[in-house]
RNA sequence: CGGGACGUAGCGCAGCUUGGUAGCGCGCAGCGUUCGGGACGCUGAGGUCGUGGGUUCAAGUCCCACCGUCCCGACCA
C-alpha cells in the first residue's frame, strides 16, 4: 500500500479520554475511533491487525479440530429463555423487538444457538466435536471504557465442545487450554492460566487467560513458589489459626459510638481486637436479606458470595432496610440469635469462640460469642478476599496479587444447555445422555488491545511481525529526488513480489514526520531510502523493536528483509 | 443505577466569574523556501458554541430540562 493513498490518519494529541495506554495508542495511530461509549470504528490499519489475530486463531482451532460456523448475532427470544438466561443475564442483554411486537436479543455468546445445533447429534459415534465461531457479540456493560478493553459490540472466537462424557470434556478441555497458549504467545503475548469463577455461565470448572497489566481490570493471584495462581474472585489463601483462649459466656456490654472494628478495637484492646471480632454485612439476594460473617480484619469477595449463593445479581442493604430487617443501624450488627435471614460465614471463622460482634441495638454489642453455640450458621464458605503477601494454601509462600487483562476464558459447561435444547445422543447400549458441553472465549479486539498494552514504547507501538498491520515500511526520505524514488519504488515491487507486505511512505513530508509516524503506527521493519544511501547502495534497516539499525546493501535487502519477516511471522513457537 | 466532571473548528483547548465583534495551537488548502529525526514565511478555508426551553434590548456566557461523553463504586471476551 502506498501511504499517500492510505487512510491512515494519525493524531500529534493525544485524545483526551480514557487511561488505557493501548486506547491512546490504538487511536494516535489511527487504528481505531470511538463512535460512541464502548463502540468503535475500526479503521484500515486496524481491520489488518484484527485480521492477524483472527487468522492466528482460526488456525489453531483448526489444529486442533476445530469447525468454524457462523451464527447470527439477532436471536429469537425463545432460545434465552429456553435456557433461563433470558432473566437471568438481566440488563446486560441487549433486547429489541420486531415490526411485530416479538421479542429479539443480540446475542452475547452462543452456547443456545449451538447447543439447539447439536440437536442434531443422534450418536455417540459422532462425538467429540469441536465447533466455533468468529463473530460479533452485544453486551450491554454497565460501564464501558478503556478503549477496546471494555466495549458494548465486540469480535469473539466462541468455540464449544460437544462430548459423551467427562474425559471427553477434560479432553476438549485440555485442547483449548494448549490452543490458547498457541494463539496468545503467536501474538506475542505472555498469559496465564488461573482458576476463576464461572459466574452467569454454569458450569464446574473455568480458567482464565490473563496478560499482565496494569490497565487490566482483574486481580491475579499467584504464588511464585509452588505456581498457585487464581483470580482473586476465587483464590484462597492460608489463614493463620487465632488463640481465642477459654470459652465465655455470652455477655451485651455497652459500646456507645462504637460502630466500626477499628474503633472498637481501640476501645477494647483486650477482648475485641479487629481479628476476634466478626463483621457482619447484609446483603440483598432476589429480593431476601442475607446475613454475611466475616472475620473482622477481612474483606468480604463479592463473587464468591455470587457463587456460593447461585446468585445473579446481589447488592448491600440499604441503611433502612438493615434497620428494618435488624433493628439496629450498621455498626452495631450482628447474627446471634437472629432468626430470619440466612447466615453465610466465612470459613475463617469456623470453631472460633470468645468473640465480639454487634447486638442488633444501637450502642450495644456481645462479648464471648461462641459460633457453634450463639449463631445459627446457615452455610459455611470461604467468602474473603485474599490480600498480597498472604501464605499459599498449598505451600505456605507468600502470595502476588497483580493486575490483569482477561483476554480468554474456558468453561466446563456441563449438560445445562443441552438439557435445556434436549440435545442427547445415544451410546453403545442404545441409551440417551444430554450431550457435556465446554465453553471457550477469546476476545479479538481485547487481545489486539493486550499486545498493544504489553508492547510499546516512547515512540509509539510495537507489532510483533505476527499481528502487524504491514510488515515492512518503506521510508522514501525525498520524493522529489528521482534516483531515491525509482529506488523506493522498485523496492517496494520486489519486496511485494517476495510475499511482504509493505507499506510505501511516498508522502511529500519531511523525514521526521514520517519516521515519527511509522514508529508510532509500530510496523516492525522500515527500510529508509534517501539520496546518501542511493548514492552509496546501501539502505538502512531498523528493527522497530529497540530501533535497532544495520546497513544492507541494496542487493542484499530484499533477501535479507525476507530473511527477518519470515522468521518471525509465525510468532513465537510453542512446545 | 449512585457520586463527580466535561460538551466551543478535524484534534487539543481558552473565552463563562463580571452577558455586547467567535479566539489560540496543531492539522487542512494554495504559493514559495526547506528536507537522514516532528521546518518556516505569506495567503486562505473551516464553528447550528451538544439539544430544547426560559430570563434579557442582547446569551457561548445566567436559569431549567434533556441528550451525550469521561472518571470513581456493583458485570465480562
Amino acid at each position: 500500500m502506498r501511504w499517500t493513498q492510505a487512510f491512515i490518519p494519525t493524531l500529534r494529541d493525544a485524545p483526551a479520554d480514557a487511561e488505557a495506554k493501548s486506547h491512546k495508542l490504538l487511536v494516535r495511530g489511527g487504528f481505531i475511533r470511538q463512535l460512541a461509549a464502548g463502540s468503535y470504528s475500526i479503521l484500515p490499519l486496524g481491520v489488518r491487525v484484527r485480521a492477524k489475530v483472527a487468522g492466528i486463531i482460526r488456525e489453531e482451532m483448526n489444529r486442533i479440530g476445530g469447525q468454524e460456523f457462523l451464527l447470527p448475532a439477532l436471536h429469537p427470544a425463545e432460545i434465552w429463555k429456553t435456557s433461563g438466561r433470558w432473566t437471568l443475564m438481566g440488563d446486560n442483554l441487549f433486547r429489541l423487538q420486531d415490526r411485530k411486537q416479538v421479542d429479539h436479543a443480540l446475542g452475547m455468546t452462543h452456547e443456545e444457538v449451538f447447543a439447539s445445533l447439536a440437536t442434531e447429534l443422534f450418536s455417540y459415534r459422532e462425538l467429540p466435536q469441536i465447533w466455533y465461531q468468529i463473530q460479533t457479540k452485544f453486551r450491554d456493560e454497565p460501564r464501558p471504557k478503556s478503549g477496546l478493553l471494555r466495549v458494548r459490540e465486540f469480535t469473539m472466537k466462541d468455540s464449544y465442545t460437544l462430548d459423551i462424557d467427562r474425559p471427553g470434556l477434560d479432553s476438549g478441555f485440555d485442547k483449548h487450554r494448549a490452543a490458547y497458549f498457541a494463539i496468545f504467545r503467536r501474538c506475542g503475548l505472555d498469559p496465564v492460566d488461573v482458576e476463576a469463577s464461572s459466574g452467569a455461565m454454569g458450569g464446574s470448572e473455568s480458567v482464565e487467560f490473563m496478560v499482565r497489566s496494569e490497565a487490566g481490570e482483574d486481580w491475579i493471584i499467584t504464588c511464585g513458589n509452588c505456581g498457585y495462581r487464581a483470580n482473586v474472585e476465587r483464590a484462597s489463601s492460608a489463614v493463620a489459626p487465632i488463640e481465642d483462649g477459654e470459652g465465655t459466656n455470652l455477655e451485651r456490654f455497652p459500646t456507645p459510638g462504637l460502630r466500626t472494628i477499628m474503633t472498637l478495637a481501640e476501645a477494647h484492646p483486650e477482648i475485641a481486637p479487629p481479628d476476634r471480632q466478626i463483621k457482619t454485612l447484609v446483603y440483598v439476594l432476589a429480593g431476601e436479606p442475607i446475613l454475611v460473617l466475616l472475620r473482622g480484619d477481612h474483606e468480604l469477595q463479592e463473587q464468591k458470595l455470587m457463587d456460593v449463593t447461585g446468585a445473579v445479581e446481589i447488592r448491600p442493604a440499604q441503611p433502612e432496610e438493615i434497620r428494618e430487617w435488624l433493628g439496629a443501624d450498621p455498626g452495631s450488627l450482628g447474627a446471634v440469635s437472629v432468626k430470619g435471614p440466612t447466615v453465610i460465614a466465612d470459613l475463617a471463622l469456623e470453631g472460633r469462640k470468645n468473640l465480639v460482634t454487634g447486638a442488633n441495638e444501637d450502642d450495644w454489642h456481645y462479648s464471648g460469642v461462641d459460633l457453634n453455640r450463639d449463631v445459627g450458621v446457615g452455610v459455611w464458605a470461604e467468602l474473603r478476599a485474599v490480600g498480597a503477601g498472604e501464605p499459599c494454601s498449598v505451600c505456605g509462600s507468600p502470595l502476588e496479587r497483580w493486575k490483569g487483562i482477561e483476554v480468554g476464558h474456558i468453561f466446563k459447561l456441563g449438560t445445562k444447555y443441552s438439557e435445556a435444547f434436549g440435545a442427547t445422543v445415544q451410546d453403545e447400549s442404545g441409551q440417551s445422555h444430554p450431550i457435556i458441553m465446554g465453553s471457550y472465549g477469546i476476545g479479538v479486539e481485547r487481545a489486539m488491545a493486550a499486545v498493544v498494552e504489553s508492547s510499546y514504547d516512547d515512540g509509539g507501538i510495537i507489532w510483533p511481525v505476527s499481528v502487524a498491520p504491514y510488515e515492512v515500511v518503506i521510508t522514501a526520505l525525498r520524493t522529489d529526488d528521482g534516483p531515491t524514488m525509482d529506488t523506493a519504488h522498485g523496492l517496494y515491487q520486489e519486496l511485494i513480489e517476495a510475499g511482504i507486505e509493505v507499506l510505501l511512505d511516498d508522502r511529500d513530508e519531511r523525514p521526521g514526520v514520517k519516521f515519527a509516524d511509522s514508529e508510532l503506527i509500530g510496523i516492525p521493519y522500515r527500510v529508509t531510502v534517501g539520496p546518501r544511501g542511493v548514492t552509496d547502495g546501501v539502505m538502512e534497516l531498523t528493527a522497530r523493536r529497540g530501533m535497532v539499525k544495520s546497513d544492507v546493501p541494496l542487493a542484499d535487502l530484499v533477501t535479507t528483509v525476507r530473511g527477518v519477516v519470515e522468521s518471525e511471522r509465525f510468532g513465537t513457537e510453542v512446545t
